[in-house]
DNA sequence: CACATATATATCGAATTGGCATATCGGAAT
DNA sequence: ATTCCGATATGCCAATTCGATATATATGTG
């Protein structure tokens, strides 16, 4: 799934400038998908090359214009043309998970730190799920229902079994002394 | 967290070549990393020319030359130093929920479809981190355990809140009769 | 009073993806 | 039998995306 095809999902939604696309994936997508303002501007431009947005431009005193874009009757069904072919995987990158894996490297404390860190993260992030699912359509409280489900098990899961990684500096010391032991 | 620093981890734990790196990210790190051999190969031409991995090439009938790589002190060192900044958040992009939050533009029937494949995703990844959970080491287990924690919450959330996507169609139609209430 | 944050668009180099090319072998399906 | 696919192995390339930066101003914060 590129940029145009989310910019068209996020205008589906209501009309919105380029700017407030972003904002609206930040709120609504934040925990399933994002996109830089340097994929979605192009984007838009090349959406409505195509005719699948139209653009309109409201002068601003001391901002550069802003351009509100909506949706074409292309749009819209090219959206839903998208949804034929079936969802590929998540994709899922965690610098946190790839320091976990070598937390035997880190200094002692650090790995305490980040997952006390982390936990917090998530904390603050299913409260602020929270409270946007009051007034909202049943597919969106679906996938913030998603998201913070996630959230909390990742939040349990570190705190029952954080032992494994912060003892690891005093394993890795035994483990040296029993080397006949290593495959 | 760059391709170069992911491919210097991967060599910390042996000696591999641009192909067994992106196997074993395949095995080891696929639900939290994954990289493109247009990124790994490139990466590793790179980080021999900076001097911090060190590359041995083997001769091989019918094969092009197999370049195993191994760190060298700097690399190590480097990768050590790599883990004195604080983790990034956590990037997931997820198709699939997207799909869900548009929902009630899919054809009747395909949310379901979708939800039913998802879940046997799920099973199938949770079986295969457990077959490779028996023999590793404290660090590698919990991030295997992490990853099985998060699937197996994932599985429950879709066979229990199903319903809020699977009968949109019908409430879409529900709502479009009452028009008045909408924002 | 300096600094960060929010509004708003846009460009640009660097990083990354995903498909293709190349070449061979073994196994499975037709 | 033969065709087709996947594994092995490196690498190129166009398209896509990221992240930082530029520009300009108003408002809130320490």
């Amino acid at each position: 799934m590129d940029v145009r095809t989310l910019c068209l999902g996020v205008l589906s939604l209501g009309d919105a400038s380029g700017y407030e696309i972003k904002k609206r994936l930040e709120d609504t997508f934040s925990h399933f998908y994002d996109a830089s303002f340097g994929s979605i501007y192009p984007a838009l431009t090349r959406l409505q090359k195509d005719g699948l947005v139209h653009c309109e431009t409201e002068a601003q005193a001391n901002r550069p214009d802003k351009k509100v874009y909506n949706l074409t009757v292309d749009g819209r069904l090219k959206l839903v043309a998208q949804f034929n072919n079936m969802p590929g995987r998540d994709r899922v990158r965690s610098e946190f998970l790839v320091a976990m894996l070598f937390s035997d490297l880190l200094p002692a404390g650090r790995v305490g730190e980040m997952i006390d860190r982390r936990i917090d993260e998530h904390r603050k992030f299913v409260a602020q799920l929270e409270s946007r699912e009051v007034r909202s359509t049943p597919a969106q409280q679906f996938v913030a229902g998603y998201g913070r489900a996630l959230y909390e098990a990742a939040t349990n899961y570190l705190q029952e079994n954080r032992y494994l990684v912060e003892s690891e500096a005093l394993l890795a010391q035994v483990d040296n002394d029993r080397v006949e032991v290593a495959d």
